[in-house]
DNA sequence: AATGAATGAGATTTCATTCAT
DNA sequence: CATGAATGAAATCTCATTCAT
């Protein structure tokens, strides 16, 4: 008995370790998120980021094997709301399919914003960064409105034209919307903000801006 | 007269020393370019961008007050397409209008690239940076096109919006398109690929992608 | 009587702790010369130290000051075989008693292997190190030869020459000989190649290699 | 001719300049190898060796590209004394060709010696470095002695015995004297000294300790 | 003006040691 | 006693900038 009490002891100790642990190495990873999305990669030193996380420089190296490494980890931390908004979209109504889906994908929540300001700092130099953590991304985004336009377009719903650029038309419109945010000279959109703006933005593309035909 | 010819030649020959500066001046800049574009600022260092440039170290300050300045120059020295495509918007029809606009904007001088690319990697991180080189330039164009497009809706001709909306969002629309461009992972668009995506993109603006209307 | 009873489990429990500490002592003191001996002293981590000895970084600390004291510690738990060759070397026949003394002298223990390498990586940049490990038990060594050369030169048994610099000569080949194994590029002599080397070794110095005398 | 007379000028500035490095590159060196004979390759600071170099830091970086590279430089640049003794000796006489030989290879010069003990400090514990700066060297010396002994058994002139053996004594020997005096614990033998040691060290090898036979 | 060696501040990283658990 | 996360001093190396030539 003495022992199984011994063992749930340590147990209950190793399982309260594992957690301080892992919220230590969050904790590192957000303040160096913070550091490198306001002075990018290069700028951003340990030096900084230790004092952002409130820890010495040499613990940041108990976490991750250096600078580079903490990238590598937010890139896989991260769920980008495109990601979300890639569940499935019931597909009975394109207005209120794709009202939903901007809605979904223009909620970037505010703790995330500095992770991907981060990331594409420095993905904006560094092609394996960008092709893990940004192109993979989005290439299964596009590939799935190219899809979904091509089927429409066959189904006499849309009017002819190439599915691949409209997808890409559609996501850079997107990201056209989104940089000012993540880059912060925008401000982020409130709940009422994301639904006025993804009718909008889904009208535009439904029906365009002339008025009448 | 002879002092005259003397002043003449001393003329052409401070006028051939000149050029020969600006020359200079601006091959440096344009390697400059390339290393920053690539590597990004801060992993550029003087000494791989004299390299490129084919000079000494110490020459770069002959010209320039530091690796900083080269980027402040670049930020003077480059003409955006889309400041060029500010010349002329409202035309008598829209859809010839926006088309010509268009393909001015997709017509970024393959020499320009490294410049917008380097600017822009620093301009992610650096607010200065941001507000000459880019926030203000495209601010003009917004605020151009919000006019006009709460003019259009004034007119009937357009349905009724938020101009402030759709002219961000066609902005965004047109970096999302061309970020990849600059950032180097899709091809310049030839000519004849400029028309046609100015075409579509028109299209897809003022009608939408719904067949019936 | 259940006092004394008492306290004869509890010295035998004392003596069990302290024969259990010696033993992970010496484990630990064999650890860190292992690990020593192939990086040297200063390459050589407190953490591989504790990797190779199976503990914790901060259990080195409950047996050692630190990492230059194990290094002491190596000193003094060191016998080298020169000490034991010491024992006896004034026999009646030279050519016995030098073979005897070189067999011993060539008998270095596996395990003592690591220990001898690791204390000359410092002793070799360390003056005290260098005292107290090596000069110090050479000088005795050497002292003791010298003495035995000048005997045998006054006994007529010996030709004359310098008692100093034959005892050198002669500590020297011997090193000569051992440094390549205890550097570990060389293979330890097995028992019979022991005692055919100090044969060979005893006839070259008490009759050179001069085939005719 | 003006031509001439700059290509002159420059050619001339230019084997200066050639030569200062060289010097400059020189001075480094030696800098280096007092501070690591002293304190041993892993505790010799950059610091240090730039103090003593009386250069910043990050001139060291100039000339070499690291540490490391300054030991391998030292590797190459150094001339051991028994690479010179190494120069064909006379076979006539063996009792004169062997005194003249020890004769050069006790010559070790002042300068050399920081050199050597930097190396051997390093190739202790680092493989490659023993094999290229030391057990190659010293293989074509026991080489050559081993041949010279089988050549002079099969002569009839020296008794039968392990070349190999021998080589490897003489050899030793050498090093346990010299070893001393490398490590700056004996001082460095004077020219008289030289050839008094190396007579009595010759006289020991040929005709051994013993007396009469 | 052009050069490139010298500089030294500052960045990343390592690691012996401490100490709370 | 054992543990191992935290620490921060110190080491190596980089690089923008200066300046004598």
């Amino acid at each position: 008995m003495a022992e199984t009490k011994e063992k749930r002891k340590r147990k209950g100790r190793e399982g309260r370790r594992q957690r301080r642990i892992a919220r230590r190495r969050h904790e590192i990873l957000a303040a160096a998120a913070r550091v490198i999305a306001n002075k990018g990669f290069a700028k951003a030193t340990t030096r900084e980021i230790a004092d952002e996380a409130d820890v010495a420089e040499g613990t940041l190296y108990n976490y991750f094997g250096g600078k580079r490494e903490m990238l590598l980890a937010m890139a896989d931390e991260m769920e980008t709301p495109l990601d979300a908004a890639m569940i499935a979209v019931s597909e009975q109504d394109d207005r209120e399919a794709a009202i939903a889906l901007f809605e979904v994908a223009f909620n970037l929540p505010q703790t995330q914003i500095p992770l991907v300001r981060a990331l594409l700092s420095e993905a904006w130099v560094d092609d394996d960064l960008l092709e893990q953590f940004f192109t993979a991304r989005l290439a299964r985004v596009e590939e799935r409105l190219r899809t979904h336009i091509a089927d429409r377009i066959a189904a006499g719903a849309f009017r002819p034209f190439d599915p691949s650029l409209g997808a890409r038309a559609v996501t850079g419109m997107y990201f056209g919307l989104m940089l000012p945010v993540i880059r912060g000279i925008a401000p982020l959109p409130s709940p009422e903000e994301r639904r006025a703006l993804a009718e909008t933005i889904t009208d535009l593309i439904l029906d365009g801006v002339r008025a009448e035909k």
